[in-house]
DNA sequence: TCTGGAATATGATTTCAATCATATGCTGCC
DNA sequence: GGCAGCATATGATTGAAATCATATTCCAGA
């Protein structure tokens, strides 16, 4: 189903489309139609600076949503382009936009927006850690170690060849235990 | 006056209090009372892990929120500490639930939300890139430096003399112009 | 006006993560 | 079953940022 607060808002304000690779969702400055949820596949947010350069603003992933502030603007104020092949939904911005009328929606969407500040927070201290061995340390501290390893070292900022000799480390060092191939935990 | 949207809510809703270094805002398992708005000094907001590790999950500085989703929680998930002596005005966690009724207020703070999303993945994305002088590029081109060139490397994970290097770097490239001393701008 | 602290700025050295290379295990799929 | 692709894992080398050091400028405040 949708993540929340959107499963809130009537299935009438959802869109689903498939999007192959080099589609291009909207464009800097043109009309905003709403947000999207991505299903599958991969999306970049980039935007032109002053001169000419290409700057990534985000790139979404599975599950996650992306354009959210288009809601309250007039213009998209970057590009989403389709990198890898997928699907996603599209949210009507006036459907969101009316949805704060509704305390249920606000809330849901306050705690979900807040809470997910609070995890940007988090893992930017955790990046600004220098030692590759502290900085992997505190992301399986803050429970950052679900998926693969190579998906954790891309969160912390660093090469998964730096993450697997810190994750070494430290299973020597009896901080973290490596009970079997690809699985690490605190020890 | 206070930021957005706080500023939308009664003001029976907000309580000032001057603190000094070393106070305890609350403490990790505390019932939540609200979220703070740091006006001058400095706060860190700590986490103790499950076996005991230390772990700063984000730093406060002049003019910022923190502890908003205490708001949609029982209890605080981590202890709020003063670094530096200041001022800070705290807001009743209920009058902000009551606020979401209010759909100005929702839509005020959603907007505020997304905004500070967006911003953080764009941060992120910055601080993804590893040549310091691509990376202090891409800090200018979005924007960041605006305060002291101390506060900017800050903000970029750098430190401030590799900060000053890559500046220097770009300015002898003929990127960036160095009109003055600490003062520097697109070419 | 003097003084202390912070920002600006840059040079020298060190360290440690990135990069390059290689190997193995696992999984899905044709 | 075999092959392709990816995650896991680790070694060798390189490169670039951190660290350490130092000097100047600027500003606030005593």
């Amino acid at each position: 189903m949708l993540p929340e607060p959107y499963d809130l808002l009537p299935t009438t304000a959802r869109q689903s489309q498939t999007i192959a690779t080099g589609d291009v969702l909207f464009r800097q400055g043109a009309r905003t139609l709403g947000l999207y949820v991505l299903k599958t596949g991969r999306v970049h947010l980039e935007r032109v600076g002053p001169n000419g350069e290409r700057l990534i603003i985000h790139r979404a992933t599975s599950g996650t949503s992306f354009a959210e502030a288009s809601v309250f603007s007039e213009r998209y104020h970057c590009d989403a382009i389709v990198m890898d092949a997928g699907a996603l939904i599209r949210i009507d911005k006036s459907a969101v936009l009316a949805g704060f009328a509704n305390p249920d929606f606000a809330r849901t969407y306050g705690r979900q927006a807040a809470q997910q500040v609070q995890a940007h927070r988090q893992i930017m201290e955790i990046v600004g850690i220098r030692r590759a061995e502290d900085r992997v340390m505190a992301g399986i501290v803050a429970g950052l170690l679900e998926g693969t390893v190579v998906d954790f070292a891309a969160r912390l900022q660093l090469t998964h060849e730096a993450t697997y000799r810190a994750l070494r480390a430290l299973v020597e060092a009896g901080r973290v235990n490596n009970p079997s191939r690809g699985t690490y935990r605190l020890a």
